[in-house]
RNA sequence: GGGCGGGUAGCUCAGUUGGUUAGAGCAACUGGUUUACAUCCAGUAGGUCGCAGGUUCGAGUCCUGUCCCGCCCACCA
């Protein structure tokens, strides 16, 4: 028996640790069925549970589960990410509160307290997603520093740069002077700031007493001057072009240079260049052959060569400073206040420094094979929107700045021989293992970019490189991956970047790939773009605005299975989410209601055998079987096809939608309600049936929930979540001693009978009569109709609360409504208000008669008749027959109304 | 500056290739609680589909223009 009321807490505990125990989410491989294979977006760990993590992995488990339904060969791969910059910033952090830098612990000490770190953090939020439920085969687990990724990791390295793809170079690079290293251009987010545009002028050397003027952000970078640059077409500077001007701050001669990069309309048309501060700047430079001073140090602070004034100085106060000493010596024409954009560090929050910097590049292999893989669709992006995106990106494409100037990490496989020139690559040694002559060398300092490492998830979570891994984890066989699911806002950093080094790495470095290769070589086939939570005021989720509400907090309050569909409900295909608690709420009220519907159903006999379809079916008896009971059994056909479709197309929310209204509105309001006539064998059986079904679709949703009803109400011996699912075809085939032949008939019947006592209830309510069990009715319809109604005339009543729905032959002077079967007659037992039951009847007429009146233009128009398709037309005469027909009804009604009196 | 997404009921959103009288949930209001329902059921009200044109027999849906909101990209110092 199922107990009275539903408390996720402990039978989702209950059941995650039976799925465990025996062992339902380990992979398996079938070798004559499908593959379906999805690595999880390894989440960091430092990370804690929010909620774009549970929407994320409750559409990978409702992926997962469903495949295992339909008897794929699963495998869902689990694991976590190192989190470079992020682990180490708050290992730091900690270091910081001891007054303690990492310098002063060294390297060895600091890893090891960044590994003790993550050893006490790293797991939980593992443990938080399993609380979700997601059925990841867990034996699989990654990490990406465990020994083998790391091998993985630096393999790449290392065939990139015997490739060619990845060089050392010197360039100006975004230098964040808090995590004190070098970052991507992804890593850096612009943002609009309030600043100020210094106009400065320049003494022109070979003209004393003639000034141009430079219009700059940057005041605090003219020690790093080298030259100023105009427009080759500038009229106003033409004659200075050639000359040179004084820098006004440690003063020396620069020259005027002309450049085509210059803009004429900005500021005064003359830009001052700082090669070692600005990306502009560096390019006009390299161009004119010019030196790079860099007056800023990796802190932020400025160095010796600011001059001794400014050494040593923080950045913006080096600005403030820089402003007022051009002021005191009347160098500064004017300060405007300016909005421009400048870039910030992601992870520290501080504006990045343009710097010049020896650093590693990767230059991206396979980059057009990577637009093709997804313009071609061996890659499909959903919403596809996304594509535009991607290739965009790919169009305009920079080389990747991968060293890291961290030490928690992947640490870059060269070594450099001791006491020679590192500039020189032929004192270089780049392999995974590192030299023989070990004492001979010193390694780079350096780490790689986190995302380095997450680039190759899917081949390295399947054993790549090692074939012995790759053969125990199945790779031929799990590789391609079918769908990852993952966030728009990655798609750059990590989508990309998968989908480049997937189709590299599986060869040795090809210039150009067939369409087979591209194929067998892309890391996954689908790629699901789930929308950004956001709060009911459509604020992103932050910690800093506290509307993030704690994921666990939730699930403790409506149990994970309620927190799961809540979230997809209010998930529509890839759009912004708004996050609403009542929604989650409903999640659990959904979970409720199934479980209570059980009830109802363990309310009847429970001997008969559920143990199978089969047996079920079994039980149906075609001599008491009635048309409610195919009309609903039609109707769960027809919404697994829907829900089908709306599956294939990813559409989650949508598909829940299905399944809720059949489960709500068909099954518990209407034949529920109906059945409880005639509660028999039969419908017991259908019920049966019908709730064995409704697991089935509901349980990748729902896991917990409907596993328990499952075994609560008998249904077998076996796990629901090793139960397969058919389609429709397989169904209705089970259910072949069921003559579905007439199933549109008859659910066009039950239609007509739901209308009935809709249209019933609304004028028993519409006369607050909705508590009188002895109210009357009366129907009058044409034969045909009067059968259809004798036919569910029980139901009816039951479902009217009357005892009186007879027949009448002629209209009556009461109030009525009409439907398609004919007029209805509700007998308010004299309360009748006879004038406010005309004015209503004609408040309806009226309303019809503009429906008709519509209908007939549309009708006597012939291009309308001329050029519309027949089925729309003869659906526009028949509206206006029904409609034609109300009317008539209630005209005569409103006839005999208006003869009393 | 370029690109993308969105604007439909008080709120959150559906609305398939243009086709019968634009839907759902929540909130509001009214009534009820009957063999499951810390509830549930029944009913009512609420919309000139951002705005202006156009194409069409027919436009929420297609086209053009326009206004808002959000996001992404970009070397205006």
């Amino acid at each position: 028996m199922i107990e009275a009321s539903y408390f996720p807490n402990d039978l989702e505990q209950k059941w995650y640790a039976k799925w465990l125990e025996n062992d339902l989410f380990k992979r398996k491989i079938f070798p004559d069925k499908t593959a379906y294979t999805i690595v999880i977006p390894p989440p960091n760990v430092t990370g804690i549970l929010h909620m774009g993590h549970i929407l994320n992995n409750t559409i990978q488990d409702v992926l997962i589960r469903r495949a295992r339904q339909k008897n794929q060969s699963v495998f869902w791969i689990p694991g976590t990410d190192h989190a470079g910059i992020s682990l180490q910033i708050k290992v730091e952090k900690e270091l910081a509160q001891q007054n303690k830098t990492r310098y002063d612990i060294g390297r060895e000490a600091f890893l090891d307290l960044a590994q003790k770190w993550r050893e006490k953090h790293g797991g939980i939020i593992l443990d938080q997603l399993k609380k979700l439920g997601i059925s990841c085969d867990w034996s699989a687990l990654k990490y990406t520093l465990d020994p083998d990724y790391y091998r993985a990791v630096l393999t790449t390295f290392v065939k990139w740069y015997r490739q060619g793809y990845i060089y050392r170079g010197l360039r100006l690079v975004n230098w964040c002077p808090v995590s004190m290293t070098a970052l991507s251009d992804e890593e850096v987010i612009m943002r609009q700031q309030n600043s100020s545009l210094y106009y400065i002028k320049y003494e022109i050397v070979e003209k004393p007493g003639t000034f141009i003027i430079v219009a700059t952000t940057r005041p605090e970078t003219i020690m790093g001057d080298v030259a100023v640059a105009v427009h080759p077409s500038d009229e106003r500077y033409r004659d200075f072009v050639g000359l040179h001007c004084w820098r006004p701050i440690l003063r020396e001669s620069i020259p005027i240079i002309a450049d085509e990069m210059v803009l004429k309309d900005f500021g005064t048309g003359a830009l001052k260049i700082t090669p070692a501060h600005d990306a502009v700047d560096f390019e006009i430079g390299q161009r004119h052959e010019l030196a790079a001073i860099g007056v800023i140090d990796k802190n932020g602070k400025l160095n010796r060569f600011a001059g001794p004034e400014f050494a040593n100085m923080d950045r913006f106060e080096a600005r403030k400073r820089v402003g007022e000493y051009l002021q005191k010596n009347g160098l500064l024409v004017k300060e405007e206040i300016y909005t421009n954009s400048i870039g910030f560090s992601e992870r520290a929050g501080v504006p990045v420094e343009p710097m010049l910097s020896e650093q590693w590049f990767l230059k991206y292999p396979c980059v057009e094979e990577a637009k093709l893989a997804v313009q071609k669709g061996f890659i499909r992006f959903r919403p596809e929107r996304w594509e535009k995106t991607y290739i965009h990106w790919l169009d305009h494409i920079k080389d990747w700045c991968i060293s890291r100037q961290l030490w928690w990490g992947h640490r870059i496989p060269v070594w450099y021989r001791k006491g020679k020139d590192r500039n020189d690559p032929q004192n270089w040694h780049v392999s995974v293992d590192g030299p023989e002559d070990f004492e001979n060398w010193d390694q780079d300092e350096d780490v790689l970019d986190t995302w380095f490492s997450s680039a190759i998830w899917p081949l390295a979570t399947l054993g790549w490189p090692d074939e012995k891994a790759m053969a125990m984890m199945g790779f031929d066989y799990f590789y391609p991956t079918a769908d990852l699911v993952t966030g728009p806002d990655i798609i750059f950093f990590w989508v990309a970047r998968m989908i480049m080094s997937g189709l590299n790495l599986l060869g040795d470095g090809e210039e150009r790939l067939s369409n087979d290769e591209i194929r067998r070589r892309i890391p996954f086939r689908n790629v699901y773009f789930t929308g950004i939570i956001r709060d009911h005021l459509g604020r992103k989720m932050s910690k800093s605005l506290g509307n993030s509400p704690d994921p666990l907090d939730l699930i403790e309050k409506y149990g994970a299975d309620g927190v799961r569909i809540g979230l997809l409900s209010m998930a529509p295909n890839g759009q912004d989410i708004l996050f609403s608690e009542d929604r989650v709420a409903q999640g659990k009220k959904l979970c409720t209601k199934l479980w209570n519907s059980f009830r109802f159903r363990q309310q009847g006999s429970m001997e008969g055998d559920r143990s199978s379809l089969a047996a079920i079916v079994e039980r149906i008896n075609d001599a008491t079987l009635e048309i409610d009971d195919i009309a609903i059994l039609g109707k769960l056909l027809q919404v697994m096809d829907e829900f089908e479709h709306a599956m294939a197309d990813y559409e989650f929310s949508h598909a829940l939608q299905i399944l809720y209204t059949f489960f709500w509105s068909d099954y518990c309001d209407w034949y529920i309600e109906i059945s409880k006539i005639r509660i028999d064998g039969t419908v017991l059986a259908i019920h049966d049936l019908l709730l064995r079904q409704l697991l089935l679709l509901f349980h990748p949703f729902i896991p917990f929930v409907t596993e328990e009803l499952w075994w609560e109400h008998g249904y077998g011996t076996k796990f629901l979540s090793e139960e397969l699912l058919g389609n429709s075809d397989e169904l209705r085939h089970d259910l072949s001693k069921i003559d579905f032949g007439k199933v549109e008939i008859l659910s066009e019947e039950i239609e007509h009978i739901r209308e009935l006592v809709v249209a019933s209830r609304a004028l028993k309510a519409q006369f607050e009569l909705s508590s009188r069990r002895d109210v009357k009715f009366y129907f009058k319809a044409d034969p045909e109709a009067q059968d259809v109604i004798d036919r569910h005339l029980r139901g009816i009543k039951h479902l009217l609360l009357t005892q009186f729905f007879d027949k009448t032959a002629e209209a009556l002077q009461l109030p009525t409504t009409v439907v398609v079967l004919g007029a209805i007659y509700i007998d308010t037992a004299n309360s009748l208000n006879l004038i406010a039951e005309k004015e209503r009847l004609k408040r309806e007429l009226e309303q019809l008669d503009q429906l008709i009146e519509m209908n007939q233009e549309k009708l006597n128009s012939e291009d309308f008749l001329k050029r519309a398709p027949q089925n729309i037309i003869a659906g526009a005469r028949n509206l206006l027959a029904e409609n034609r027909a109300k009317k008539k009804e209630l005209e005569a009604v409103l006839l005999k109304l208006s003869t009393i009196n």
